[in-house]
RNA sequence: UGGCCCGUCGUCUAAUGGCAGGACAACCGGUUUUGGUCCGGUCGGUCGGGGUUCGAAUCCCUGCGGGCCAGCCA
């Protein structure tokens, strides 16, 4: 490969995903030298549209691999050709581009048909595929459940020639649907169902978008995706939580037919967003349904529709960012997206006047002088942009329905009788009148000017407006969440009877003049009201129609529906005190007769019943133990089952004990370092999982590193002075009272020795030092 | 019910076994010709119970809770 390596970034801000387990695992690839090029894929299946949720896969798969300066392909997993569609590989395709992501290659499962099917003939070869003929029904009934295990099809023990036979034929055209698959060879009784036998490969006579008629057969998705992934040198592939179970059959195949380097799976939490749905199949409910105007309707999670309504790629980059990335599953609040969209905006967005429920302001006493065109700032003080905008101020002007009231309540700073408010870039105005209809609508306002000029008054209200003689009429398209549920799809109702009615409020107001002559792609704000742009699809041209972009934040509002309903406490539910309960008592009535003997070996030795326990449960693991212990110079039973049951776990990680290169003698040889006291419990943690990778004797690297316990007191007091001068902060703030630094000192002074230090003397020493500075 | 994955402020997310931190939201105040922005501050969390350790969000056991798996979908 011509790729030049992979190398970590040197800072973090050199990234485009933050670090997260992802990036450590590739980190710890690149340094330990089991890669040298990242390569990724993103693996979308052509049958619908991205939405959100795949933002945060396709910033993932891209975004680590431009980091590390891999490369990313484009792979359209279209093993299905009954649901697939060019329609969706080119939406796909645009929407990727968009993000602002660049593919190295363009890919298609379909493109590798004739090496996946090799592969499958080679699998049968090995016998570990065989062809059967067993119904749908039959296969399905025969992989078992949850709780019971499968039974083995009739056809499994097929010889090899058969298979051959049958599958060539298969891949022929000589069968009908249905007739046979192609299934892997592998557990009917394994707890994970996808290894009971999984099917590879099923006949499907059905034209491809693709490939056509070639092919009368298909593989499926646990056949083709790991093979695909192998074929292209993917190294990891990156896909979301319900596929863990996947990462089985995924390993299973691909130590089968392919040398090292092997891809490897890694799985994190798909993106759930409150009032969102982010299923494929129910947003083509939605679509197909007329629910929605398409796949682009504005209201849609859709990368399409977010496009449509304004959002900028960048704004979705950095949401998906403040996401983040882990293995749990989450469901992220809205407010998050639109924080990350107004924080774009609010830097990008010239701001102009649009009244989107209008109602007349008549202004008495307006100079001839202030009538007219006035220069008016696009930009806030805040926003360190220049440019202004001719901006006609007349006696008649269009306000805001809700910037007048009759009767207003208390905190007010919208027209009212008597009220002063300034009208944006112009001059102030006192509200003389305020009209109302019979049902109590307001419907127009008069007042005077009292400031003309505008800029020797000081009022606190301020209200957008729009000249009526220059106002451009424009349709306003408020879209607001499709569902009013924050988790539509908690319960089973169908979907679409939950579309919020109020998801799309369309109105009919007017606009500055200015805004219909600038660029019809600006992203506007409309002050007070939100940020918008024109419909790209039903807004240009002639057609002023502006969609909502999102609304600005609104405190006022906040205040408002706090006073019409107070927000009603809910009632913290009771946490059940769960007792735990006689757990040692059920477990060794679980042990069998060989447990319960090696039980009673552990507790003549000594073992505390607890430990003893959990060592005798699990067989390996004390045959283990036993051998150890009889290496151990020593004696001491109940410190090698303290280690055996606490520490060893952590020390061999994700390494089976089987594979570990720690002996049972050189754990015994550790432990008794550390029951005799020539090294401290801190230096046998470190050695623990060096020793599990390495090997070695714990004696010698002792010796040779020169890791024995340190004694010598006054020394050690002179660490403790040293950290102690180091952090002046620090103990400033322990004498203050924050008694949790004492687990730092310890901690500094832990690291200076090394841990050859006694920690329990370290924590005494400090502790005293500490109390001889207050 | 079996296996697997996962539990940290309201939400999302950090923290080699050593100061539980950040963002969003909320709240209070300041600046402001946007009830916006910005600035300052406040509130608020390790699911429960045991164990190991000088020291546990982190390791072990256990209880509870959530998710995934019984497609010839991906």
């Amino acid at each position: 490969m011509s790729d030049a390596p992979s190398r970590i970034p040197a800072q973090d801000d050199d990234r485009i995903v933050t670090p997260n387990f992802v990036t450590a695992v590739v980190d710890d690839d690149l340094k330990h030298g089991r890669v040298d090029t990242i390569v990724t894929r993103f693996p979308p299946e052509p049958n619908g549209y991205l939405h959100i949720g795949h933002a945060k896969a396709i910033c993932l798969d891209f975004g680590v691999a431009e980091d590390y300066r891999g490369r990313t392909n484009l792979r359209f997993d279209d093993t299905n050709p009954t649901t697939e569609d060019p329609e969706y590989v080119d939406a796909i395709k645009r929407d990727v581009a968009w993000l602002g992501f660049t593919w190295s290659e363009e890919r298609y499962a379909s493109d590798y048909f004739e090496q996946l099917y090799q592969l499958a003939l080679r699998l049968i070869r090995m016998g570990d595929a065989y062809v059967d003929s067993q119904s749908e029904e039959a296969i399905r009934e025969g992989r078992g459940t949850v709780t019971e295990p499968g039974v083995a099809s009739p056809y499994r023990d097929r010889s090899v020639e058969e298979n051959v036979d049958l599958f060539e034929r298969m891949r022929a055209g000589e069968f009908a649907d249905g007739a046979h698959v192609l299934r892997a060879k592998i557990d009917m009784a394994s707890t994970n169902m996808i290894m009971r036998d999984p099917v590879l490969y099923r006949i499907r006579r059905a034209h491809h978008y693709r490939t056509g008629d070639a092919w009368p057969i298909y593989p499926l998705y646990d056949f083709a995706h790991p093979l695909s992934d192998a074929v292209e040198g993917v190294t990891h592939s990156l896909c979301t939580l319900e596929f863990v179970n996947n990462r089985e059959i995924y390993d299973w195949l691909v130590e089968r037919l392919f040398d090292a380097p092997l891809p490897h799976q890694y799985e994190f939490s798909r993106l759930a967003l409150d009032h969102t749905v982010v299923s494929k199949r129910k947003l083509l409910r939605l679509v197909q349904g007329g629910f929605v105007d398409g796949w682009d309707d504005p209201r849609m999670p859709t990368l399409a529709a977010l496009r449509r309504r304004g959002y900028t790629p960048e704004s979705i980059r950095e949401f998906v960012n403040r996401v983040g990335v882990t293995k749990t599953n989450a469901r992220t609040d809205l407010g998050l997206l639109e924080a990350s969209v107004r924080d774009d905006l609010n830097q990008q967005a010239p701001r102009v006047m649009a009244v989107l429920d209008p109602i007349p302001l008549r202004i008495e006493g307006l100079p001839a002088t202030a009538l007219g065109m006035h220069d008016a700032s696009l930009w806030p003080h805040d926003v360190p942009r220049e440019g202004t905008r001719p901006l006609p101020l007349e006696e008649q002007v269009w306000i805001e329905r809700s910037d007048a009231a009759l009767e207003p309540p208390k905190g007010w700073k919208r027209f009212a009788p008597g009220v002063a408010v300034r009208l944006r870039h112009g001059p102030v105005v006192q509200c003389d009148r305020v009209e109302v209809d019979e049902s109590g609508l307001v419907t127009g306002v008069t007042g005077h000017v009292v400031d003309p000029e505008g800029d020797g008054l000081k009022v606190s209200g301020v209200v957008h407006w729009v000249a009526q003689g220059a106002a451009v009429p424009a349709e306003f398209r408020l879209v607001d969440r499709l569902f009013a549920d924050p988790d539509p799809e908690a319960d089973e109702r169908d979907i679409t009877e939950k579309v919020n009615p109020d998801s799309l409020r369309v109105v009919r107001g007017y606009v500055e003049p200015y805004v219909v002559q600038a660029d019809a792609d600006t992203r506007w704000q409309f002050e007070r009201q939100g940020y918008f742009w024109r419909d790209p699809v039903d807004g240009r041209g002639d057609a002023v129609v502006f969609t909502r972009i999102v609304t600005l934040k609104d405190g006022w509002a906040r205040k408002e529906s706090e006073r019409s309903e107070p927000v009603k406490k809910p009632v913290a539910p009771k946490a059940e005190p769960s007792r735990s309960a006689g757990v040692e008592p059920d477990k060794v009535a679980a042990l069998d007769a060989a447990g319960a003997e090696r039980l009673a070996r552990l507790e003549a030795l000594g073992v505390p019943r607890g430990d003893a326990v959990r060592i005798a449960g699990d067989a390996d693991l004390a045959d283990w133990w036993f051998e150890a212990f009889e290496a151990m110079a020593t004696p001491d039973a109940s410190a090698l089952a303290n280690w055996a049951v606490n520490e060893l776990p952590r020390g061999l990680g994700d390494v089976p004990l089987r594979d570990a290169r720690l002996t049972p003698a050189s754990f015994a040889e550790l432990v008794t370092l550390l029951v005799d006291g020539t090294i401290a419990a801190a230096v046998a943690k470190d050695l623990l999982p060096e020793i599990v990778q390495a090997g070695g004797s714990p004696a010698a690297l002792v010796q040779e590193r020169g890791l024995g316990r340190l004694e010598d007191e006054a020394a050690l007091a002179g660490q403790v002075t040293a950290v102690l001068d180091a952090h002046p902060d620090e103990v400033a703030s322990y004498l203050a009272g924050k008694e949790g630094l004492a687990g730092f000192f310890v901690g500094q002074v832990m690291r200076a020795t090394k841990g050859r230090a006694d920690a329990a003397s370290v924590n005494a020493a400090v502790r005293e030092a500490l109390a001889a500075r207050r």
